[in-house]
DNA sequence: TCTGTTATTGCAATCGATTGCAGAGCCGGA
DNA sequence: TCCGGCTCTGCAATCGATTGCAATAACAGA
C-alpha cells in the first residue's frame, strides 16, 4: 500500500525525485517563498493561519523534506559540527562522544566524527571539515605543541577542546581536573601506608599526560615523599603495551615501589601485565591505581582502583560551550573543569605493618 | 606571520569570508567556470595546462576550499553517509564504525553517526539523515520486525545493514556467521565433555539474538543432546544486568547445566555475576562461553572463552557494499557472511571424569 | 587562401531554499 | 470618501559550484 501511495504521489520519474518547496507551492497554489515561510517556525507568523495549515498539510502529503544543502548554501550555516577523535576504538571515548552528540542533536545539529588515526594529518582533516561547511569544531586530539590551535584561531569556525587543553589555554575547553585526580590517587595510597609510589606517565605532548604527571609530582611532594621514592616512567602512547614496557622499567629500578599510579586505565592494565611477567602479585606486592574508570575495569582481576572522570559530562559541557559560541553568547567560563572521583576496588591494599594511616 | 598573511589576503571584511571560486577567477582573470574545471580532476583536461597551473597556484595562495554544500546542491550528491548505531557506548561497536569510516573516507565520503538511544525514533532519524541529503545509509540497528526496512526500500538512498539482517533478507548486509559461531562454542564444550549446556539468548527481535539461538539449538541437536538438557533463557536486552537475571533463572532450573553459552560477551559477564551470586565457581562448577570477543574480556577473571567475530572486517565489508551501490555496481553478493573464530581462554574446562574428548 | 577540425574558454541556466522589498487588499478613523 | 497603517503574499536576487552549449582562436590540410 505504501508503495502504491508513493508511486502515485511521485510527480516526476519513477526514480523518486524528492519533492521540493516548489512542488508544495504548486500544489497549494501559492508562491514558494510563502511555503518557505510557513514551514519555518521563525517566519510562520508572517503567514495567514489557514494558508499555513494548508501548506503544512500539503507538505506532509507529499512527504516534503527540507534540503539542508540548499538551506546551508543560502544561510551560510550547515548545521554540521565536526568532531575530531584520536581513536574511536578507545573505550574511553564513546561516552564523551555520546555526551557531545546528545546536546548537539537536541539543537538540530548533526555531528561528523572523524578518527584521526596514526597517519592522517589533523590539519588536513580540519580543512576537510571546514570544506564541508561545519559550523563548529570539537577537538579531542590537540597536543601541546600543535599548530592546529593557531590554524583554528586564524580562520576557522568556533572551536572547543574536550578532554584536552592547549598549551597556552587559548581555546575553550572541557576537561577533567587532572591534578585533583592524581591527588586523590596519591592520598589514597599514602593513607594506606605506601611510602614508595611510582608513576607511569602518559605521553608528555598530550595535556592529560603532562598534567597528570605534574599532579602526581605535586601530590607526592605535599605528602612529604622524597623524589627518589617516587620515580616516574613515561609511556610513549596510551596503550596497554606501552604501559607494560614502562612498568617493567619502573620495576627494574633499585628500590621497587610498593604502589604504582598509572596515568590511564589502559596503562594500568599494562602494569598488570608487567607485574605478571615479573612474578609479582597485585595488590599483594604492588598496588595499582588507574585513571578514567573505563568500562569493565571493575571486572578485571583484581578489580582496578581508579580515578573516575566525568566523561559524559565532559562531552556535554564541551557541546554547550560550543553552542554558546554558535549563538553568539560569549560565556566567561572558557575552561570547564570537571571534578574526578576515586573508585576504590581491589587493586590497592594497605602496606606493611602500619595499617593505621596517620590521622592527618 | 600567518595572521598577517591571512589578513592581507582577505578580500572582504575582517570577518574572514571564505574565498569562493569567483575570487580565484578574478585573481587569474578567467571565468569561474574555468576555475571549476581546472580544479576538478575529471574536467581538468579541458583546460590549458599553463592556465590550470596558474589557477591552482592562485587557489592555494588564497586558501581556497571547495564549498561542499554548493557542490552538493548542484550535483545532487552530498558525499555524506549516514550511520545509525544502536549505542555508541557499546564497546563492540567502535571497531565496526572504524572499519566503515576508513573505507568511506578513502573514497571522499564523510560519515554522520547517529546514536539511536532508547527513545529516539529510528524512522525519524532516518528521515533527518535523508533531509541532510545523505547519499547512503548504513544501519546497525534494524530489528526483525521493523518498518524501517520497508521505509528504506520505498524512498531512500542505498542502504546496507551491518551486524544485522532483516527478516526477509531484502537489504544487503554484512554480518558474522552466527550459526557457525554457536557451533564452535557448542562443539568446544561437547569436546570438553559437557552434556548439559544452557544458552542465554539475546533479544529475539534482533537478528543476532534469534540466529544465535537458532544456531545453538541446531548445534546441540547435532551433538545429540536432549532438549531438556539444553535449556534456553532469553535476556530482554544485551546488557550485563539482563544477562545476570537470565542466568539466575537458568541456574534455578531442576538440572543445572555444567556450561553456559551466552549470546554476547556482555551477557556472559552477567553470567559471571549470577554465578558469583549463586556461590558457584567459573569454570570450576560452570563453564562459560561468550560471543564477540569485545575488548578486555581477556582481562576479566577468569579470562573469557568467546567467539571472536570480525568486527572491523564487517564494517569494511558493509562500506564496500554501499560503495558498490553508490557507483551503480550491483554486486551479486548481497549478504556478506564473515567467519567467526573460537578464542579459548580460562572460562571453559573439561567436565567430569571423561577428560579425554572423543577423537573427532 | 579557404574550409574543417580541434582545443580553450566564456556564457548562462540550474540546483533548492531564504529574505529584503514592494505591492495588494483590508481595516478603521477622520 | 479618503488615507494611513497593517497584514499577507509575490517577486527576484542570492548563496557557490557545475555543465551543456556557443563562441573564438589556432591550426592543418587541400
Amino acid at each position: 500500500m505504501k508503495r502504491t501511495l508513493s508511486s502515485a504521489l511521485g510527480p516526476r520519474t519513477a526514480a523518486a525525485t524528492r519533492p521540493t518547496i516548489k512542488d508544495v507551492a504548486a500544489r497549494c497554489g501559492v508562491h514558494p517563498s510563502t511555503v518557505s515561510r510557513a514551514l519555518s517556525p521563525a517566519m510562520k507568523h508572517l503567514v495567514a493561519a489557514d494558508v499555513a495549515e494548508r501548506i503544512q498539510a500539503a507538505a506532509n502529503a507529499l512527504g516534503y523534506r527540507l534540503n539542508m544543502a540548499a538551506k546551508g548554501l543560502r544561510t551560510g550555516r550547515s548545521g554540521l559540527i565536526g568532531v575530531l577523535a584520536p581513536d574511536i576504538a578507545d573505550p574511553g571515548f564513546p561516552p564523551v562522544l555520546s555526551g557531545i552528540a546528545d546536546q548537539l542533536n537536541a539543537q538540530g545539529y548533526a555531528t561528523i566524527v572523524v578518527d584521526v588515526g596514526r597517519d592522517g594529518s589533523e590539519q588536513d582533516l580540519v580543512d576537510r571539515l571546514i570544506a564541508r561547511g561545519v559550523d563548529g569544531l570539537v577537538l579531542a586530539t590537540v597536543t601541546l605543541r600543535d599548530d592546529v590551535v593557531q590554524h583554528c584561531l586564524d580562520a576557522a569556525p568556533p572551536v572547543v577542546l574536550v578532554n584536552r587543553v592547549d598549551a597556552a589555554g587559548l581555546l575553550p575547553s572541557a576537561a577533567s581536573d587532572d591534578a585533583a585526580g592524581m591527588r586523590l590517587a596519591v592520598e589514597h595510597l599514602v593513607a594506606l601506608g605506601h611510602q614508595r609510589i611510582g608513576h607511569i606517565a602518559g605521553p608528555q605532548h598530550i595535556s592529560t599526560g603532562a598534567r597528570r604527571r605534574g599532579g602526581f609530582e605535586a601530590s607526592v611532594r605535599v605528602a612529604g615523599l622524597a623524589a627518589r621514592h617516587t620515580p616516574v616512567e613515561v609511556a610513549e602512547t596510551y596503550t596497554r603495551a606501552a604501559g607494560r614496557e614502562a612498568a617493567l622499567r619502573l620495576l627494574a629500578r633499585r628500590t621497587r615501589p610498593t604502589a604504582i599510579v598509572a596515568a590511564n586505565d589502559l596503562l594500568a592494565l599494562g602494569v598488570y601485565d608487567a607485574l605478571a611477567a615479573a612474578g609479582l602479585a597485585c595488590p599483594g606486592d604492588v598496588s595499582v591505581v588507574g585513571h578514567n574508570d573505563m568500562p569493565f575495569v571493575d571486572m578485571v582481576s583484581p578489580p582496578l582502583t581508579t580515578v573516575r572522570i566525568a566523561q559524559r559530562d565532559m562531552g556535554e559541557a564541551a557541546a554547550r560551550l560550543l553552542l554558546d559560541r554558535l549563538a553568539g553568547r560569549e560565556t566567561t567560563t572558557d575552561h570547564i573543569v570537571l571534578a574526578p572521583e576515586l573508585v576504590i576496588r581491589g587493586s590497592t591494599i594497605a602496606r606493611g605493618p602500619d595499617r593505621s594511616a596517620p590521622p592527618r
